[in-house]
DNA sequence: GGTGAAATTGAGATATG
DNA sequence: CATATCTCAATTTCACC
């Protein structure tokens, strides 16, 4: 896996994955202004940051409240004794199950859950009830939702420490 | 704010999303194709959506493994009596976090983090840690992350009904 | 909401420094 | 990797049905 990563991300190719995923839309013109860089440079970084996997792809963002379905609630699955039930049902009999991760510790499963009322969502978890134990946590408000990715603060401080070194 | 909503989504509006949702550079050519509308028609729709907020932009997805910070967890806050600390200390302190939510409940905040390694994530936690009591949850695998938004099952209901009374 | 045409824009390639 | 240029293609946008 690391075979196909050539190289580890330096800060021009942080630089890009920021301006792209504020707005993925940039053509190659605006986005080489703005990581001072040639377009066809900053083309083949794109490129390469798109088949190494890096860049998975290009998404619209809805808004779920402006779009219907303005109640978000986490809820934590206890699944009965190893058979997680999300594996033997598809998670596309829940349209309303936005994210799916298995956990360590008691309960094994964390789902985003996204719906329409309470009403709709009392009918969720009526249904799901049926797979086992869970606990819900309904989501008051968000501050932040799918932040942008970033270098992390190791990676910061090792591209900090190339950037004195070079000048 | 509902003012705003000219009228709820139909099923092309939908339509329109999943694709956009999948790939946000797809064409107004394309997508008319896709949809079944002519293109000034698709783009006017689009302008639609994007002006009454519920497209809200277009972002590049990136891959937190093949970007460096492959651990995943969630972390709920039990802020000490009422005053929720990442209200006074902001959210850019902590890169390591993707989202933040408000709970009801005894933990008042769910924290969705990202990081680099394990030792990373302890760093972080030992950080947080003078926030408040907290509670972790690693992440061991993820089925699914940010699926696409659908229409509700109940507006599938309305329009499946209307369907039924067209032809 | 559909059609068609004109004008703008951007992608891709190539050659060179 | 930067610059320059060229060509080709594609999309946007407008006016009109």
């Amino acid at each position: 896996m690391n075979a196909f990563r050539s190289a580890a991300l330096d800060d021009v190719d942080w630089k890009i994955l920021a301006e792209l995923q504020r707005d993925a839309r940039l053509s190659y013109n605006e986005l080489s202004r703005r990581v001072h860089l040639s377009a066809p440079s900053v083309a083949e970084r794109v490129r390469r940051l798109e088949e190494s996997g890096v860049i998975t792809g290009y998404a619209a963002r809805v808004d779920p409240e402006r779009a219907g379905q303005p109640l978000l609630a986490f809820v934590q699955l206890r699944c009965a004794r190893g058979q997680c039930l999300l594996r033997t049902s598809g998670a596309e009999d829940y349209p309303e199950i936005a994210e799916i991760h298995k956990l360590s510790g008691e309960y094994c499963t964390m789902l985003k859950v996204r719906s329409a009322s309470l009403t709709h969502f009392e009918g969720f978890v009526e249904r799901l009830g049926e797979h086992g134990e869970m606990r819900t946590h309904i989501v008051l408000s968000t501050q932040y939702d799918d932040r942008p990715l970033e270098p992390s603060v190791l990676e910061r401080e090792v591209t900090d420490a190339e950037g004195w070194q070079r000048p």
